[in-house]
DNA sequence: GCAAAAGTGTTGCCATTACACCCATGA
DNA sequence: TCATGGGTGTAATGGCAACACTTTTGC
């Protein structure tokens, strides 16, 4: 007897990659030269065809992995798109996943070995196939996320300044912040612990560090709080 | 030469869908008796697998109509479900879409054509495979989507009451609402228009029926205003 | 006349916004 | 000493939540 599956058509199922980073005050993310046809030479999400032993998780861990080296990174499934043309090569329905790295462990070494480049996220420059749509999404996904989950940490690094913070937030935002007024959010969720280590990087003064401590934060949620900004 | 993509396997690909109707008050979902292998018999979300010529939204379309009657039902992707074992058959990947319908339009001859009930949102049984949590993603996308746009209007009659309306929040919430306050935000946006007919089914005194205003909410957008309830 | 659902306003509070000046330091 | 970015508080406003009684009418 034929199972009932055998009748049906099978697809290529690809992850495409969404990789913020955060520098210079500006929200990037990474593309690549795609090196096969269709398309090649064309600017590109980083992806990959999943794989049979692999779930559509594990698929864009792995693409994440291979392009960064980092492991547990931050990610979010953010849409499947599914058009019939949307891939010029063959069909191909592929999932959108955005993913958040600190961008100073990323070995910049990965970038030649790529063929890869960190573009602003305000001047993304055309993209292969629908992927232009697909960042467009992320960044409303990550938007969202934000609003309501404090994940922009994991564009930071351990230690930062409220003023890189605000920076962040802006970013992802889009919209200037009122100092006064974030600050006084922010510090009220009491979530951060303040470090008695200044950074002088960006500043003769000096700006007061802080890391995101897991343990408020926890007791902040078991009290019912949101996290809006 | 072989092509880049031949190397790649190729996948199942399945739409499942959490129909959404609004009947006695509560938030109804429509369910299927499984009638293939494996898990035969089994309560399901009606679904279907993708067809070549088709794109994802296609064939949720098509599988909405198929078991509905309806087209242009209002709908939104949810989730893409890709764990390797999601299927106990075979490796199968399934995209997860709600849609809304009026329940009034529903064919309920088609209940016993394919083997479907209804069954009250609060009170869903288990499902097949991943199908409960495909529930679970739907209602949490739903409640979001409501937060933010009126989408409710597809669950209801053309006209409708606002003892009905409430009630409809109510239960996409999970929540009581305040009367004063509900009418008070309801009718601020100016969205819907009152009409001259009351509807008695439910009280001696009756309610006076309401429609939806198409144009008027476009206005109220175009002010810059969210719908919020 | 009574039960059952529809309809109606006001008040207090809290959260959000708007807003401007002093501080610390390296060059 | 001055230029640069860091840091701080208050007042006004508007939106949201809490709250109870009257109206209509079929039975």
């Amino acid at each position: 007897m034929t199972s009932f599956y055998s009748e049906k058509h099978k697809f290529f199922l690809a992850v495409d990659c969404i990789i913020f980073g955060f520098h210079e005050s500006e929200l990037n993310l990474l593309l690549l030269h795609r090196n096969f046809e269709p398309e090649k030479g064309t600017l590109s999400l980083p992806g990959g065809f999943l794989k049979d032993s692999e779930s559509l998780n594990d698929a864009a861990i792995r693409v994440l992995n291979e392009l960064t080296g980092l492991e547990n990174l931050y990610m979010e499934q953010v849409h499947a798109f599914g058009d019939v043309n949307r891939d010029s090569g063959e069909r191909v329905v592929s999932v959108a996943y955005y993913a958040l790295i600190n961008i100073n462990d990323y070995d910049t070494s990965l970038l030649d070995k790529y063929n890869a480049i960190w573009v602003k996220a305000t001047e993304v420059p055309k993209l292969v196939f629908d992927h232009s749509t697909m960042v467009k999404s992320a960044r409303q996904a990550l938007r969202k996320r934000t609003a309501v989950e404090p994940v922009g940490f994991n564009l930071l690094p351990e230690k930062f300044t409220l003023p890189q913070f605000q920076t962040l937030y802006e970013a992802i935002y889009g919209e200037v912040l009122d100092k006064r007024n974030f600050r006084k959010k922010v510090l009220n969720m009491n979530v951060l612990e303040k470090l008695n280590e200044k950074d002088k990087l960006s500043s003769k003064r000096g700006a007061f560090l802080y890391r995101f401590n897991e343990g408020k934060y926890k007791e902040f949620l078991s009290k019912g709080y949101d996290f809006t900004i």
